[in-house]
DNA sequence: GCAAGGTC
């Protein structure tokens, strides 16, 4: 019988206390323990329909609106192994182990949301636990800190009192009762006469989905408004205006005219040529900042045309072989001994990626980035480093994934590299025309590149020439600027920024982004371009269905998160919180039904489009024969592109202002494959 | 079929 059985939340954390408390059962301090893992979560909360008594089956069986809101007090919130092979056959060796122990010791993730807590509980509780609890906390996986941790157990055997469970509980439920608003707008969809799968909604997705839409609304409406700004230019180019602030709406109205003739009347009150005047050269220096996010990863990558899936599979695999860090990591820094371990294999790393190993020279920690605490430490290269970037494709399932894999380390490596070189040093100048010191510019030079040799997102900055003497008055044109373009990492960003708590972790985020990409998925609400996102038509009619909802506002979430401080705090009852997402059922659901009038208006009445019949064209296809469309766009082939193309070969043709290069293969039109012209700029 | 949070 030993003392303690100390649950961790997965596998290589149990390798991990292994390590440092001398195997996986043995004996600590004169304690003796047992270690098991979890895998993440391994209980999940019943559908609606068994979670209630019998004669309230159908109606949490419905998606119809009549059946909604829901009655929480109707829940029995039971919950379920999640489906999975090993899942049941973990919990009973969890079990089995518990049997032979005195008490548990929850030694799962240590993160403020509470969820380690609560997939500790939710298996203490499936199998039956009624004993001893204790709890650890560890601030990362070197044995010092597990040590440590072990040392200092705190007594949550009675789990009403865990508040980090209490919290974290309630913040399942919540989200569970969430999934009201997309049985509501499936159905109000569904029954105007729309075919769709399901239209998804929920605290993050409804907020990707409003923030896209709002977007892409802002570019349709932008409306460019030029105006007119007197400047001057010196001799070299360098531009000098007025300072004003973005938002003082009142001084940018008396320099910018909306017509060119005051504005040209305003150029005869300055004398030309005028004089220029250096202010100032101010040396300034940066550090590196380049650990990165998961979601970070998927934006940088997502230009090279990767999918959100498939970066997540390959780095998944990437980590499980050992040639990459944690991959769901919240840590944005990393401990000393990861540091020290980064510093000893810098070389070998810097050899694979391409870094010339002169520039690795910052080997005292900077304080900044290198801190005490971090569970498993910011995304950077594993402990395990490849002979060569080939040598990856053995931790790879499919072979087409290697220049993934390679993209992935190499901007792994670089990153962390970085953390290694000396600071950016630049210099800051500014100048001002010295007859009219109201007008000024002021530009970097950078002095030496340093890090950024190792890894700089982007171009390198550039030194711009130096001042002129003498400089002109000139009318410059300028406008509103368009807004730019929603792309993936605009979206991360402004999820990760909003308010005290963000929305969603940057883990979560990005396998959301995955799933709402994912052509495969039921939720196919985004498309990505090379990491620009547009919404597809299920996501465009989930994001108006939603215009004006609580749930597609960030504030949803941040209502939710403050609850859950407080009742962490047992400052609040957990069934406060809960019953708020009734607020928000009760709230949204008539508005989802009026934007059904929105929601027409912009996709058109759900008629069946007739489509007219196409001209087809024979050719053969890897030696058989297929048809395609006798037209692509606007162009007709010819009998030569035809036969080319029924050789396999590439043809480019002109079309429109540009050319077209591509040739036959594979595609697909909802579940349905056939043979077509697959232009380059489409592969996959 | 649905959420968001873990995990592989």
């Amino acid at each position: 019988m030993a003392e303690y059985m100390i649950l961790t939340e997965k596998k290589s954390a149990a390798d991990n206390f292994a390590q440092a408390l001398g195997g996986m059962s043995g004996s600590f301090d004169g304690h003796s323990y047992q270690i098991v893992h979890a895998q993440g979560h391994l209980m999940e909360l019943a559908e609606p329909k068994d979670q209630v008594s019998n004669d309230l089956k159908d109606r949490y069986s419905s998606w119809e609106p009549e059946n909604m809101p829901w009655n929480l007090a109707d829940f029995s919130w039971k919950k379920e192994p999640t489906k999975g092979s090993n899942i049941r056959k973990l919990l009973s060796q969890i079990k089995k182990v518990s049997q032979s122990s005195q008490a548990i010791v929850i030694a799962t993730d240590n993160d403020p949301s509470g969820e380690g807590e609560l997939l500790a509980w939710e298996i203490i509780n499936a199998i039956g636990w009624d004993g001893k609890v204790y709890r650890e906390y560890h601030d990362d996986e070197t044995p010092k800190s597990i040590v440590k941790a072990m040392r200092n157990l705190k007594d949550v055997s009675d789990q009403s009192q865990d508040g980090d469970y209490l919290k974290a509980n309630v913040r399942s439920k919540w989200d569970f009762a969430s999934m009201q608003l997309t049985r509501l707008a499936t159905s109000y969809i569904r029954n105007a006469g729309y075919y769709v799968k399901v239209v998804n909604q929920g605290r993050l997705k409804s907020v990707m989905l409003s923030m896209v839409y709002q977007r892409e609304q802002a570019i349709k409406n932008y409306v460019k408004k030029p105006y007119f700004e007197v400047k001057f230019q010196d001799d070299q180019g360098h531009v000098y205006a007025r300072k004003v602030a973005k938002d003082d709406e009142e001084q940018l109205a008396k320099i910018r005219h909306s017509d060119k003739a005051m504005a040209e009347q305003e150029l005869q009150q300055y004398q030309s040529p005028v004089h220029v005047k250096r202010l100032k050269m101010e040396n300034k220096r940066n550090m590196p900042k380049t650990l990165l996010d998961l979601a970070k990863v998927d934006a940088l990558l997502s230009k090279k045309g990767y999918s959100s899936n498939q970066i997540k599979n390959v780095y998944q695999q990437l980590y499980e072989a050992g040639y990459v860090s944690y991959p769901r990591t919240e840590d944005k820094v990393i401990t000393s001994e990861q540091f020290n371990e980064l510093v000893q294999n810098s070389k070998e790393i810097a050899l694979l990626v391409g870094v010339n190993v002169k520039l690795l020279t910052h080997t005292a920690p900077r304080k900044e980035l290198v801190k005490d605490s971090a569970t498993h430490g910011a995304n950077r290269p594993g402990s395990k480093v490849p002979a060569s970037l080939d040598e990856l494709g053995k931790a790879l399932k499919n072979k087409n994934d290697l220049q993934c894999a390679k993209d992935i380390y190499c901007l792994l490596g670089r990153t962390a590299l970085a953390i290694l070189g000396e600071d950016y040093l630049y210099r800051v100048v500014t100048a001002v025309i010295e007859e009219y010191p109201a007008f000024g510019t002021q530009y970097n030079v950078p002095a030496n590149y340093n890090y950024k040799q190792i890894y700089c997102e982007g171009e390198l900055p550039k030194a711009p020439k130096p001042l002129g003497k003498q400089a002109k008055s000139i009318v410059a044109e300028g406008a509103n600027p368009k807004p730019s373009k929603p792309t993936k990492a605009w979206l991360f960003k402004r999820l990760a920024n909003y308010g005290k708590y963000g929305i969603g972790t940057g883990a979560t985020q990005q396998s959301t982004m995955a799933e709402l990409t994912s052509a495969k998925s039921n939720s196919h609400l985004l498309k990505d371009t090379k990491g620009v996102l547009s919404l597809t038509e299920t996501g465009l009619m989930s994001a108006v269905i939603a215009r004006g909802t609580m749930i597609a506002s960030p504030k949803a979430t941040e209502q939710l998160f403050r609850g859950m401080d407080a009742v962490g705090a047992f400052k609040l009852e957990p069934q406060k919180v809960l019953n708020s997402i009734n607020t928000v059922i009760t709230h949204d659901k008539p508005l989802l039904q009026q934007n059904m009038a929105l929601v027409e208006q912009t996709i058109g009445k759900p008629e069946k489009k007739q489509y007219p019949k196409r001209d087809k064209v024979d050719v053969t296809y890897q030696g058989k024969p297929v048809q395609i469309n006798a037209k692509w766009g606007e162009h007709t082939w010819t009998q030569g592109e035809l036969t080319e193309l029924s050789a396999g070969n590439t043809i480019t043709f002109d079309y429109k202002k540009g050319q077209i290069t591509g040739q036959l293969g594979e595609r697909e039109y909802k579940g349905h494959k056939f043979i077509a012209f697959v232009p380059d700029f489409d592969k996959d």
